[in-house]
DNA sequence: ATTACTAATTCACGAGTAA
DNA sequence: TTTACTCGTGAATTAGTAA
């Protein structure tokens, strides 16, 4: 279980680097005593959950792996009814990268997925179970990214839709002109996945489509 | 908060149609005796989180969209951590140090960085393929650093962005006139990085971006 | 079987406070 | 200031048990 501490220590990014956040900041946060607080935070260090550097807290990696499996259960658990590939992570041509990184397509991506992607695509090559539902996801309204030319060069519109990696969120992209057949899935993120989630060529994913139409 | 009984019966998926669930089940699963388990779901029952119908459990909408917004805030903060670059330490000229170490610098390094620098660079030399990620990077909104005027010398002004290695907190300086290449990231940290994580000349370094968009 | 009541118990909480 | 200790209290838990 997630205790409240850990929420609000994510809240206030004390994943991403060590913030000064006091016993009764805490306490008040989620609703008891500054003793309590200081108790259910010693109790997170002596677990391995927080670590103190110079007066700053800052959540371990064994915290936020604990964050992502959670919500990665409860993503797939929401989106059951929804939609959930299976396939091999396979080496990509580096092609889709640089066509990705345009800086007029990194900027929308930013926009409408809230994530400038890492300039790197993870290609999933889908098992063929899966095909109908990668037809019937494209037939589902997606996040638009807009073309544009560049010199000669024309750079298509792309269609996005929001999805996660074990609790990472990513996006799956169908560019206009993909050369990629029916089996092939484009994945972008704001991580490099295969470093933020051990990934190699040959291992299995799972690719969770996460529903925008939620509340 | 939300509990972790209601993980359960979202992993059981009582959120889709009720199921048949024991309070004996619920307890052996969140180890609690089964007479808390009971007194957990009535609870439960009573905010309005599950229903009961006929003998079985679902979980209510309200329930669900707690769960979602938890959700979308763990997506939310998880997406908040950002770039890293791989690279190998490399020997400094020392003149970076001695540019760096002015006061008019270091005083406005510690209001905007919250760290006066220790008094030495660490050279780190990127790998080719992460080179891109700096050019990224520097699109990115910098903390600033004005310079100023000592004498004949003008000192020009530097762009900043906060990182960290090994989790210590540091900064990648992009002085406004560097002499280093694109391969180049100069960081500044408070501590003897090389002393407090052991490096030398040639070894292996991952510097992560943080993420200033937060509070 | 399972549920949920009451009574016993325990252990988590907050008050007070030293460092 | 903030942190974290001790300790008395009571809310939360478990045991026992009836339905």
């Amino acid at each position: 279980m997630i205790s409240d501490i850990t929420f609000y220590l994510l809240e206030k990014g004390a994943h991403i680097e060590p913030k000064r956040i006091t016993t009764g900041e805490v306490a008040k946060q989620i609703g008891v005593s500054q003793q309590t607080a200081s108790r259910k935070l010693l109790e997170l260090e002596n677990q391995g959950d927080i670590e103190k550097v110079s007066g700053k807290l800052i959540l371990t990696e064994k915290a936020i792996s604990k964050v992502r499996a959670c919500v990665a259960m409860a993503l797939d658990a929401l989106e059951g009814s929804g939609m959930s590939f299976t396939g091999t992570l396979v080496q990509g041509l580096g092609e889709g990268a640089y066509y990705l990184s345009q800086g007029q397509y990194t900027r929308e991506f930013k926009k409408k997925l809230g994530f400038k992607p890492f300039a790197g695509t993870l290609n999933v090559s889908i098992v063929p179970e899966d095909i109908e539902k990668r037809i019937t996801l494209r037939q589902q309204k997606p996040i638009a990214i807009k073309g544009f030319k560049k010199g000669k060069r024309t750079f298509g519109s792309i269609s996005a839709y929001k999805c996660a990696i074990s609790g990472v969120p990513c996006a799956i992209v169908f560019p206009e002109r993909s050369s990629h057949g029916l089996h092939m899935l484009e994945i972008i993120s704001k991580f490099n996945l295969r470093k933020k989630l051990s990934l190699s060529d040959g291992k299995k994913v799972l690719v969770e489509v996460v529903n925008t139409s939620g509340p």
